[in-house]
DNA sequence: CGTTAGTTTGAGAGGACTCAAAGTCTGTGG
DNA sequence: CCACAGACTTTGAGTCCTCTCAAACTAACG
């Protein structure tokens, strides 16, 4: 990871993260210089581990442009669990809000810049901004569609069916994840993902 | 549905409702007692239609007693989504968040006992106790973290591996929910659940 | 005690898995 | 700019699990 000095000009504007928030909540100048002041700005190169599952994560990144996988290790096999991508926050959900460790990593599907928020920071702007619990409140609940969505669709029986699905919600992006991830996301052998690739 | 206007002491405890929120909030006696104001007891029989997919979803039910199941209708044949029993909400996530329809159904597995939330009244209440935001935050973080649990354990290859999960994950009242109905909450045929039972 | 809902058992078909090997792509160094 | 190594993807063959369809059995309820 690569932390920077350079001015806001070249290492990334907050305003698209600004309008993120006002998707939920109006931000104040008070929030917004806030906010400015407790994140900064973190780029990865493609490839790079972004999370250890063997440490609680303590931050949380707000992906400007790239992309990141979340993975598992289960039989010694990595299992994607989800791909945050642009106007997305990506964390180890359970080890940040708990501050215990949990199983998922995550990595650097492309060379990715973010905004960085430490957990700590976060308190601080829940206790110091009610807003802020309630910008949480409510894009928690768009996540938790997507997540019930994902549920449905992983119980559809065929795997052409959950492929069909996961190119419907991941429309943007899903040709720029690697055949092998997308197959360990839906639950299905890569060989017989890239079979139903070909039959089409 | 039933409502009741008898007395709280035979229509059910709010004080286990209220040990609820104290796990993620300090209830202070304000709060408590606009909820108590706000919410009201419900009772339904076994195989009553709590929510009907063709409505809105406007109140969140929390159950003191009982077992309601949530389900949606593919090709046909009921899906069931989850099963919310004692001290938890249920509701139609997305349309009680949206005030939009949504595909899923509740109906109750037993007699159940519960107390009724309306969503204009939740809206009352974050809007005049910054807490209930909290509340509403916290409390959504722990379901996320089971959602996520829950979609890890789909993409297990084996039927079996799935049901060993689902036992594990509602210990308590697996044996209060149809067979039919599990398989569907895991996506495998209900002929191959029995086997699996069988084979024990 | 009959009707219906729910569960079990059986048989056959087919989808998806595993193991194996051959292609293809990508990036790096000579 | 080419060659090679390593990562990624495709193809093939055989097996097994889970599905579907069908029918019998069991439990629950009026």
């Amino acid at each position: 990871m690569k932390e920077s000095n350079l001015s806001q000009q070249i290492e990334g504007n907050k305003e698209l993260l600004f309008r993120h928030f006002e998707q939920y909540i109006r931000v104040s100048d008070e929030l917004k210089s806030a906010l400015d002041a407790r994140i900064n700005f973190v780029s990865f190169n493609k490839g790079e581990l972004v999370h250890d599952a063997d440490k609680v994560c303590t931050r949380s990144l707000f992906i400007q442009k790239g992309l990141f996988r979340t993975y598992f290790i289960k039989d010694g096999k990595e299992i994607s669990e989800y791909f945050p991508a642009e106007n997305e926050w990506s964390n180890s959900p359970k080890s940040f809000i708990t501050r215990q460790k949990d199983m998922y990593y995550i990595d650097a599907i492309e060379n990715t810049e973010a905004f960085c928020l430490k957990v700590d920071d976060l308190v601080y702007l829940f206790e110091n901004f009610p807003e802020m619990e309630r910008y949480s409140r409510l894009s928690m609940g768009t996540v938790f569609g997507h997540l019930m969505e994902r549920i449905a669709s992983l119980r559809f029986t065929t795997a052409k069916e959950k492929y069909d699905h996961f190119i419907k919600t991941y429309q943007e992006i899903h040709h720029r994840i690697p055949l092998g991830m997308i197959a360990s996301y839906l639950g299905i052998a890569q060989e017989t993902l890239s079979r139903i690739r070909s039959e089409k």
